[in-house]
DNA sequence: CACGATACGGAGTGATCGTTCCGGTTGTCA
DNA sequence: TGACAACCGGAACGATCACTCCGTATCGTG
């Protein structure tokens, strides 16, 4: 469509702000001044203009590219022999991958902007989405939740681990909560 | 100690910025600009500044009030009959009442500003760390949590809340988590 | 190599917001 | 009631930050 080829410092330049913003934003997510993110690439403000409209575009052009990745790692698990244990290794690596990244923590737990919960990621959500039902197919899982549920306990485990990182144990909670078939509360 | 008695106009003014600011902060959090909670007290911003040192003071103040409400509710249950039950029942309460305040979630989710962390509201704390432990002793809670562990995850079942409001199941599974005994994660 | 199109840098702009300052007002007490 | 201290409102200040503008530098091509 609209790729007129860019000029060859545009293309090298294009990549540095990428990779400066994919480091700033992980670090401190959405807060960090976009001044920054020119000056760790070595560029200035302008530059980051030129490629992308808005700092929001940036961002959302950082986050993509990560869940495009943990959408590719859903990819491979959809045809695991045992789907229980591709949803549960699945869940638990989403999980410490994005506690170590805080642009996706933002982007995950957005409750404003449509963007985020209705069309970022669609991929991801799809390939989530199935590895649960395979998982509840197979009685691995409850069967009182959906893919939006779904994510939105990925988004409170984040919560989770961000208060208090590195707690193993909290997570298992969680994961002993979804394995649970009937539900008893009191 | 520091009361010189106030006069009696100041008085009346402290009030309406103290209710003022929990009506803001508890909509909105923290991001809500000081003039605004100056105008919605019908008061100017220096008359804020008059009774509170820093916007983060008069934060701390609305918070603080709050969880002592909290603490309060605890402490008449930490004498019932069904440890369990007076668990979980103040354990859904909380996460209700601080789903339905932007400052609560914010500042119990909070990780930077040792305020929050190390000393406000440590009377909540404690009762919320009582509650628990009579809860375990009765066997109906797992035993490996402790009351940090049990904020970190009122904190994830705030972000669930926020990410999928009245979602009641949601906060079910985590219940489920809580009852289970025998971990057994693959 | 020369020239036009493309891209760059970074100072400038406007908006937001926490905080301060001060001229005027109001409560209190003798 | 008079006078002084306490208090008030809100304009002004300074810092931050997303975004724009334009003179200059660089790339690609004939």
């Amino acid at each position: 469509m609209d790729k007129p080829v860019l000029r060859a410092d545009a293309r090298r330049n294009r990549a540095r702000v990428l990779a400066a913003a994919e480091e700033a934003f992980a670090a401190d997510g959405l807060a960090v001044p976009l001044d920054d993110i020119a000056r760790l690439a070595g560029v200035g403000a302008g530059t980051v203009y030129r490629h992308f409209p808005s700092k929001e575009a940036l961002f959302q052009a950082v986050v993509l590219e990560r869940l495009e990745q943990f959408a590719a790692e859903a990819r491979e698990l959809v045809d695991a022999e045992d789907p229980g244990a591709a949803f549960y290794d699945y869940f638990a690596r989403v999980i410490k991958q994005a506690s170590l990244n805080r642009a996706i923590c933002e982007a995950l737990g957005a409750t404003t902007g449509s963007a985020y919960k209705a069309e970022l990621g669609t991929e991801f959500r799809a390939n989530l989405a199935a590895l649960l039902e395979r998982a509840q197919a197979a009685g691995a899982v409850r069967t009182d939740l959906d893919g939006d549920d779904l994510r939105a306990l990925i988004v409170g485990a984040l919560a989770v681990e961000r208060y208090s990182p590195g707690s193993h144990h909290l997570v298992r909670v969680l994961l002993d909560g979804l394995r649970a078939v009937t539900p008893a509360s009191p």
